[in-house]
DNA sequence: CTATTATTGTCCGAAAACCGCCAGTAGTTG
DNA sequence: CAACTACTGGCGGTTTTCGGACAATAATAG
């Protein structure tokens, strides 16, 4: 397992990968650095292609991703995030919406518990996903972290 | 819902069943009829076969039921019941071999519990299956009634 | 040495609790 | 009235908790 930093206009960024693709991207929000369990050793070249990408993302220049992901998950959850990854960048989608989309009309709730669950902020793009009425009603990064996201893409919601 | 009682040599049986088949076989020892939930209904006309099969049985006559069961469970539960089939007149298994003939040679214990749920007693039969050290260890009617309907089927356990 | 009785280890399945929800009501403000 | 809040029930996958109709040992008695 590797990892890295980056730095970007909404603060630091922690990154971990395994061989086969990207396994995280949490924002740090002034934490501590990643819990160093066992195996997990430092490497920049590893994140080369990834931190690139997310420069150019912020940079306005990119509007969608193109990296190996690599994060496990339960079948049910595996969807969900698929499904996830047909937002567009600017748009929004309620839970409703998503669960409708995995042809599950009534496992909003679930839907809402795999959301929370990705690991892959960002990329996997959870934080396009809100409430019906156009809240945000949730994000691990908090709310705040939500908002300047969906601003920085142009979206639209409420407070 | 229908239901009917018999009467048997080791006291009165309860007996459900709806159009699909049995759902549950009961000694009363004694105890207060069935509840009357809403919909049961008499009907001595639908247990015919079965109660003829029981009287056989008692006679020693019958050593193998056939009859529509429709008891519901679990996938688990199912799988355990079905195998539970397998254990003829006369035979006793421990729950370790129950265990292994699902092909879940840990779940010893969860085995236990599934025996524990059948409620079609006797035709599904739970009774046969003992511990690994031939001792009886648990039944839902009483070990007394375990032992009665063992040694009237000719097989071999321990006190 | 054998036969019983405690003790301990371990493990699953079942049941309950948990939620980054949502729609439908019913109040509550202006 | 419209808009917003507060409350309620229903929902489905995950996670956690729990408990037992076990089984393999250790301890004890005969």
């Amino acid at each position: 397992m590797y990892y890295t930093y980056y730095q970007s206009p909404l603060g630091d960024i922690a990154l971990t990968a395994n061989n086969e693709g990207l396994t995280a991207l949490s924002f740090m929000q002034g934490a501590s650095p990643l819990v160093m369990d066992k195996n997990l050793i430092a490497c920049d070249q590893a994140f080369a292609q990834v931190c690139q990408q997310l420069t150019e993302y912020f940079n306005g220049d990119r509007i969608t991703f193109d990296l190996p992901l690599a994060q496990t998950g339960t079948p049910f959850q595996q969807q969900v995030w698929q499904a996830l990854c047909s937002i567009k960048q600017g748009e929004t989608k309620s839970y409703a919406w998503l669960a409708k989309k995995i042809n599950n009309e009534k496992a909003v709730r679930a839907v809402g518990a795999a959301n929370g669950a990705n690991k892959i902020a960002l990329i996997i793009p959870c934080h396009r996903v809100i409430g019906s009425n156009g809240k945000l009603t949730g994000y691990a990064g908090g709310l705040a972290l939500k908002a300047k996201l969906l601003m920085h893409e142009g979206a639209q919601f409420r407070v």
